[in-house]
This record gives structure tokens, C-alpha cells and sequence, in this order.
DNA sequence: GGCTTAAGTAACTAGATAGTTATTTAAGGT
DNA sequence: ACCTTAAATAACTATCTAGTTACTTAAGCC
């Protein structure tokens, strides 16, 4: 089957004037780059790959993009930019502290799901020691206020005594992170040494709630309460 | 300064015979491969320049390892052997259940502390869905017996009222090795996100603390003891 | 010393790949 | 209708790169 559409040529091969679209090429590239980049890396990503599957000609990716390096700061800088909308939206200090946690690890742990693309992007970066990351003015502006609102719901925590106090926001965060990305990370490896598919719907249930429990635990003051899923 | 010192042609410029040393060749070239694969990527990796950092001729390589990609699961095999034997010096039923707990904890965050390139090597390999891992025997040799020394450790736990009943072996292991892994993996991203050095040697203190804090209060039968570090 | 084997070398090649040049043509303002 | 701007295309190129060919020479054995 054929890989997409290519809406400039869309309908038959009759000669139909060439349709202009500046904003959907542009679109189309990206999306095309997020898969192609996210697949294969940055030095494993083809230019000319990118541009089929954008349906595309490659000279427009140039146009827009500048070059292979520029292209893929802009699909990292989508990815910040999913990151911060969607971290904006999460309104951690609203109820009780432990429904506020709880729902900080749901976000993580659906982000990472519904964006499996982050994850081998941010790698590639990572590879590359976050060097597009460190000219993003997008994740500097979000960052205060992130941390804040963690301090804030820590802060929160202790004074109702759910929490113990002495945590730091960072760390929790990273935690709560940092068990969710490696698993779907390195998943294929684990699921090889562990001999059973990590990826399957039940076991990515059992290791959600696996993360509530553990970043639970961590921040409960004494005795935590068992939490329904 | 020149890169490195040809061990065959060390030595004044005279016109000395050429010392032969298979071993070492295939040494030296492994070690190259390693470090160019690791800061590189399997993609990104130049064969010319693994070559060069080897000091050998780049006919050599293709002699002794066959292919770029043959050689790149080479490099792997041996970062699986070193995870093997490491693990298998590891002994956690020694001693009691905590202390045991602890072992497991330092063992990890040591192993990747020490062996970086791993990280950066596992990461390409799970980019490419461990696809070299499938094939590796020794993996699935120690797979068994890693496994049920854990879950020893467990029941040990359970047995002496320092852990809880319940707790999966294997989602224990991956949560050490997550939150070493991640934060490591990672940390170029999260010290601009979070503005401080976490490769810094005190941040690494301090994240080695949460980790053994993070385990232990997630396994612990009631309230834990604090753990001097 | 001569012979076989394998370690080592230099120069080469076919194909891939990022980036360009030169050109055509749709869109929109006047 | 005309003209400017910019979207789009096809064909091209300089360079890079994995892998090879053809050759030289050290080591070990008899």
C-alpha cells in the first residue's frame, strides 16, 4: 500500500493545477521528521525519507527547515512544546495531596504512552548532551512555575500530614519519570531478560500501579493508605 | 596530540619491523568501538574513525569482526558480559535482607557509574528493538539464576519482618535500575530543565541516597529504619 | 633457509546522502 | 490583465562511507 496521500497531488494523475499549501507541507514535514527521527535517530534518520513520507519534494524541506540539524531542533522543540502545554494543564493543587500525586504520576506515565515518539527523540538529544534543549526558550519560561506548583503540593502534603517533610520536588519528579521512560525505554531488552512482553497491556497496568505505589511510599508520612486504581 | 600510540608501529620512526599482535589488535579495536559507538550511536559511529582510534588498519576490522553491525554486537556481547559477571559476584543472601536490599542498590548505580558507555550502548540497542540481545546467549544463561537470587532475597525479607509480602523480583530490579538509569541517561535534559549540574558529584550522593530511600520504604514491612550511607 | 599461514597495509570503489541549482507555476495585490 | 512573491519540482553534485581488492611482510614450523 502506499505509505501517505500526497495532498498536494491528491485525486487522480489527471493534470490538476499543483495545490499550494504552505502550512500543511510544513506540517507534514514535521510529522514525517517526528516518526522518521524518532525511528531512527538523528544520524539514522534519512533526509530523503523524511521528504517521501511528507510527500514532499525535498527542496521544500530545505526551504523551511534550513537543514537536517535545524529540522530535528524543530521536532524537539514540539516535543518541549507537548511537554510544557500539557504539564500547564495539570493542576496539582487542587484537592487532597495525594490525589494531587497521584495524578502528577497518571500524567507522567499517560504522557510517555501517548507520545511513545518523545521518549526515543529525548534519547537521541540526550546522545547528543540536550544540546538543541539549551537554546529552547520554551522550557526555561515553563520551568519556575513547574517546580513551584511541585513545592506547592509537597508543601501541601506536610501540612495534612499525609506527607513526611525533607522531599524534594526534583527528585519526585525524576522518580516518577524516570520509572516510567526507562521501562518503556529499554523495554525490548527487558522483556528479552525477563523472558515475557513488557509492552503488554497488563503488565504496562501492573507497572503503573507499580509507580503509584512506589512514589506513594516514598512521600507518605507513616503508614500509607492503599490506593484503588 | 596524536589520538593514540600505535602499538605497531611504536617507537621511533626507524624503519622497525612490524611487531604482529592479533589479540591486541582485536582488543584495541573493541575498545575503540566501544567508546565511538558510545558517544556516537550505532549510526552516527564512523568506521573510519573506530579504525583510527584503534590504531590499526581499517582491513583488520573487517577481518577480525566481519561488518560495522557485527562489530557494533560485539561491543554489546561485551557489555552483556560485564553485567553478567558482575551480577554473578553479587551475592544478596549473605547477611541480612536489608543489607542484601542495599547491596542490590549500590551494585547498580556502581555498575553504571563505572561503566557509562553502557548506557549510551543499551540505548542504541533499544533503539533498534535488542535486536542483538535476542541472539546473546549469555544473557539467557544468567537470566535464571539473577532472577531467583532476587526473589531468595524476598521471601528472606519477608521471612525475617522487614519486607511485606507481594513484591515482584523483577519490578523491583527494574525500578533500581530505572531510577540509576534514567537519571544518568537523561541528566544532560534534566540539569538545564532543572538548572544545577546533576552529574555533579555531591547531586550523585544525593541521588544515590534517594535511591536506597526510594527501595527500601517501598519494600518495607511497616516503618523502616533510617539507613546510614 | 625455505615455505606456509596469517597479520598488516594502501589504494580503491560503488553507492548513498546532505545539500543546491535552475526552473516552473500558483496566489494575491493593484 | 499584469506583475511580484513564494510554493513547488526535477535533476544534479560534491562528499562521505561501508566494504574490497591486491599486495606486502612477520612468525612459526620443518
Amino acid at each position: 500500500m502506499p505509505t501517505s496521500i500526497d495532498a498536494a497531488h491528491a485525486g487522480s494523475s489527471a493534470k490538476q493545477p499543483v495545490r499550494r499549501d504552505p502550512d500543511a507541507s510544513q506540517r507534514r514535514i514535521l510529522a514525517a521528521a517526528t516518526e522518521v527521527f524518532a525511528a531512527q535517530g538523528l544520524d539514522g534518520a534519512r533526509v530523503d525519507d523524511i521528504a517521501d513520507r511528507a510527500g514532499i519534494n525535498k527542496r521544500m524541506l530545505y526551504h523551511y527547515f534550513g537543514n537536517k540539524d535545524d529540522l530535528f531542533a524543530a521536532v524537539l522543540d514540539e516535543v518541549y512544546e507537548t511537554i510544557c502545554c500539557d504539564s500547564a494543564a495539570l493542576d496539582l493543587n487542587a484537592g487532597p495531596p495525594l490525589a494531587g500525586l497521584a495524578r502528577l504520576v497518571d500524567f507522567v506515565v499517560d504522557y510517555y504512552l501517548n507520545n511513545p515518539h518523545a521518549i526515543t527523540l529525548l534519547n537521541a538529544e540526550n546522545l547528543h548532551k540536550a544540546r538543541h534543549l539549551k537554546t529552547s526558550a520554551r522550557i526555561r519560561a515553563m520551568q519556575r512555575p513547574f517546580e513551584d506548583m511541585l513545592e506547592s503540593l509537597l508543601i501541601r502534603g506536610v501540612a495534612s500530614g499525609d506527607f513526611r517533610p525533607g522531599i524534594s520536588g526534583a527528585h519526585l519528579y525524576i522518580s516518577a519519570v524516570g520509572l516510567t521512560y526507562y521501562y518503556l525505554s529499554n523495554g525490548h531488552s527487558l522483556s528479552v531478560f525477563f523472558d515475557r512482553d513488557l509492552y503488554d497491556r497488563e503488565e504496562l497496568r501492573a507497572w503503573r500501579f507499580h509507580i503509584h505505589e512506589m512514589v506513594q511510599r516514598f512521600v507518605a508520612a507513616r503508614n500509607p493508605r492503599k490506593r484503588e486504581h
